[in-house]
DNA sequence: AATATTTAAGAGTATTTTGTCTTATTTATA
DNA sequence: TATAAATAAGACAAAATACTCTTAAATATT
């Protein structure tokens, strides 16, 4: 699995979020509800992307969470980052500490190129822009497809 | 985590292997030892691989385990398959049951690519290969380093 | 000011993965 | 044939991940 189960929760909402980009909150309640993801696992999960100002959140009636800053200039990088870290892009394929250039492990040079070309594919895309494929295209963000971009 | 850990230790031990290839068994409590892995924890992994028919084990004095045929003709793909099966190669990034040509998720085009690349880098590396790799470049395998390719 | 609605925070539970331990079974060797 | 050395198998334990529930805090609306 490459994303944990939080970060795939995390980049779901977001990109929800992102195409529904007219500035107002939109309560975690009406999001866990559309995209099937438990309440109180999203509420945490969405905390990380506040805590680390993806995100801005409102309490009180009519409150919720909404993008921080244009869709256009959060990345999918910036999700899997601030909640699953930077572990994928860091760690030895054979799980080896310290593994780098100075004592590689045999996998070293040629995950190295895999590994960064997942970095740039998540970093040269942003939120605003995966949301309009998706919308565009009738992509699913839901097990069972029912959310239609509205 | 790109490989789960029972995975990682198949593959070390696998190596190990491959750089031993005079046909004689080598006992688990070796490998264990060697590769810094809990023997129980080891003998389970080599396990599936003996079901798999990647190795052949002995029992009794001078038994062990070795690779069933020669290093040259198992892949890393094949050890991989063994132990964590194709579920990287399968799956959704983002956990969408069923994503495919027909009802895609936005990352679906864009993970295509990379995890066939990824596939393709396993699947054209035998074991041979890769050990040798490992014997004349001095990598590592353990987390010590302690294991010099004997 | 009171109330209802919402996120925040943290304790608690369930499930999966990882690791340990014990007992059985096989087999080479003396 | 007895013994010791090894894998096989399965129960058990610990740790990590995934998920739930309860209570607190904030805020818009009446």
């Amino acid at each position: 699995m490459l994303f944990s189960k939080s970060c795939i929760y995390g980049l779901r909402a977001s990109l929800y979020l992102a195409s529904n980009q007219n500035g107002e909150y939109i309560s975690i309640g009406k999001l866990s509800d559309k995209l099937d993801i438990s309440f109180h696992f999203l509420t945490k999960i969405l905390q990380q992307l506040t805590a680390n100002d993806l995100l801005e959140s409102l309490k009180g009636p009519n409150g919720g969470v909404r993008l921080s800053k244009p869709g256009k200039q959060i990345t999918l990088l910036d999700i899997v980052l601030a909640i699953d870290g930077d572990e994928l892009f860091q760690e030895c394929v054979l799980g080896l500490p310290g593994c780098g250039m100075e004592k590689p492990c045999p996998f070293h040079e040629i995950w190295l190129h895999k590994r960064d070309d997942i970095k740039r594919m998540l970093e040269t895309r942003s939120l605003a822009e995966m949301a309009k494929e998706g919308k565009e295209g009738h992509l699913r963000i839901t097990p069972d497809g029912k959310y239609k971009w509205d």
